[in-house]
DNA sequence: TCGGTGCATTGAATCGATTCATTCACGTTG
DNA sequence: CAACGTGAATGAATCGATTCAATGCACCGA
């Protein structure tokens, strides 16, 4: 029905192209796919004859059942897409990876873990991507067999090494390790800790040594026992060290710190997990009157913006969350597996942190 | 070469677990999509067969080739994927955006137009989605054209409504107009602006009226008379609304701020035309030794959260963008074409003005 | 008992391009 | 002059599922 000039838009495939340039299919194709392979001439042949239709080259489904490339690195989360985007260490991860994206032509297709849950969700399964990026997900989660059987190149962020091409990340321990030995380092001999959750689905509240053990979240477990190896190291027993789990939220937070004033020995320091928690803490600490770092000392993880910004500006560890997430898609773009990528991370010391009052 | 159980993973296509579970392929499609329609015992051998050949469930590629259905929708931006990601208000989109994609079950893919200057890059004609989120685009971008032939379903957010299912905003007049009252009611007579990029090249730098009304970016075009007409309203005419032209960026705030400061008769207050634009004019404000809003008043726009936050708190309109992502989405998702939704913007005064000095 | 109704299942056509083994044409070389 | 090599163009097979008209079957009421 669509043959010469019909007129309707939209409607045209590369069959009637060909045909009215007057060559193959084959070499259709190629005018758009590998230019150079074909003469001059007839190249522009079919182009006219693509105008002409208001062809505006291949369908990009089509293309990718046959060839396979998609054209887009999808970045996966246990977490929701929303709270990847709205979380500050999260956006860090993501401008990376988009930088990365953009410099390679690639679009960069977020999927939260919760859409799974819908029956016609989109998933490891159904995502179309070239590569994916797994950021923390459980440790025995079976999205790694799944991403292998269905034949995807996976790179994982922060995660522990499943198959997949590369891991990135960072030293957790010894990141974890030198925020204690900075505390402890200032003479505080009980250090609170707020840690971020240690299984996809438990609760904010107190945690106890067994729980510790228990841990799934990799990089939790990791700087839980970077904490305790350094305390240890100082002198300071786990029992001095009173950990309550968050959600990364400022509510969850501020549940945490209340229930440290509560105890009771309260803790002279407070080690967070992450900035935002740090952030939370310290705003609630005001709150109930305390003065940061005179009365009690706070120091974050993974160095976010807004902690340089803080009053006062927190101590923290500030790790290369841009850096991982073009670490990240560089690799995949490579399609070369390579060793792990171990990042730097470092203490800085800022306003948050000073000696326990005497 | 795959019949029976030949143990080869990742190569068990549809077929094969239609033959082992000995129904149609159809019956075996069914399964996965139409479960309902399929008696339970068949159900249940075709699982079983796709479990024995571990078959995963359909291949994404091959499903959106004859289904027509991707299972994400493409945010576009004709700036970078990692602006975009970056920008406090961009979150801000995404977050909303995000959200609606969650729980629609839909992944997020963000496409920078920087991508389509690679070779094989991916653009509007290559990006693979059910539905488009055009954002920012210049006024009369060949995008929309291409977009319609292409026969995909689109949305544009700040942008003017060119074909498509809607245009979501709000009213940019209006919204910067109650701005510049604001200051004009207290008194202020001289109001710099610092404004966004009037069109997608524009270097940062004092602008002119010519300039103005040949703005492309429709937003700013719109904002830029919206001050005008505020200003002359309160008998205060273009020749004391100063102008300059930054990227919405801390740096050319700064040079802004300078240029205003260099004037023979500098402003009493500063009309931005970001917030991002209004912290960092703040910031350098304060450097150069002047007091926000005693010596100078500072009014933003969009919102964010880190207005709230600054010293002194940040006068703005404030816009609902995460309103605004999630309405996108969810209108792409609905598929059905709708008027345009313009969301309520609103003047909310905080600390950073204040009647001029006298 | 028989025609009719409704539902589960089948099977072949189809989506729109890419790929690759072949064919073809046209100099070049021995 | 014939054989050969080279590079461009062809055309049919293929990627892997979804869709839908046609079919078969069982059950119901008359």
């Amino acid at each position: 029905m669509n043959d010469g000039s019909s007129g309707q838009p939209g409607k045209a495939r590369l069959k009637d192209v060909a045909a009215l340039a007057g060559v193959s299919q084959g070499t259709a194709s190629n005018v758009f796919n590998k230019p150079d392979l074909v003469a001059e001439n007839l190249r522009e042949q079919v182009l006219q004859a693509a105008q002409k239709l208001g062809y505006t080259g291949p369908q990009p489904a089509a293309r990718l059942l046959r060839s396979g490339k998609a054209g887009c690195i999808a970045l996966l989360t246990d977490a929701s897409a929303a709270y990847l985007v709205s979380d500050a260490y999260g956006q860090r991860l993501l401008a990376g990876a988009a930088q990365a994206c953009d410099a390679a032509g690639l679009g960069l297709t977020i999927v939260g873990q919760g859409a799974a849950k819908t029956a016609s969700g989109w998933s490891v399964d159904t995502a179309i991507a070239d590569g994916f990026v797994i950021y923390c997900f459980e440790e025995n989660d079976g999205i790694f067999d799944r991403l292998r059987r269905r034949g995807g190149a996976y790179v994982t962020v922060d995660g522990g090494r499943r198959g997949g091409l590369a891991r990135i990340g960072i030293d957790e321990e010894a990141a974890a390790a030198s925020a204690m030995a900075h505390l402890t380092d200032l003479g505080h001999r009980r250090v609170g800790i707020l840690t971020l959750e240690l299984t996809q689905t438990s609760p904010p509240g107190p945690i106890d040594a067994a729980q510790v053990a228990a841990a799934r979240y990799r990089t939790t477990g990791l700087r839980l026992r970077g904490y305790a190896h350094a305390a240890a190291l100082a002198g300071v027993g786990a029992e001095d060290c009173p950990a309550f789990q968050t959600r990364n939220s400022a509510a969850s937070a501020r549940l945490g710190v209340d229930w440290m004033l509560s105890l009771p020995n309260p803790p002279t320091a407070l080690a967070c997990m992450s900035d935002v928690i740090a952030l939370a803490a310290m705003a609630r600490l005001k709150e109930r009157g305390l003065s940061v770092p005179r009365d009690i000392s706070v120091v974050g993880f993974d160095g976010i913006a807004a902690g340089a910004l803080s009053e006062p500006a927190l101590t923290t560890i500030i790790q290369p969350a841009e850096e991982k997430g073009r670490a990240a898609v560089n690799i995949l773009v490579d399609g070369r597996p390579t060793d792990d990528e171990i990042l730097p991370a470092r203490l800085c010391v800022r306003a948050s942190t000073a000696p326990p009052p005497r």
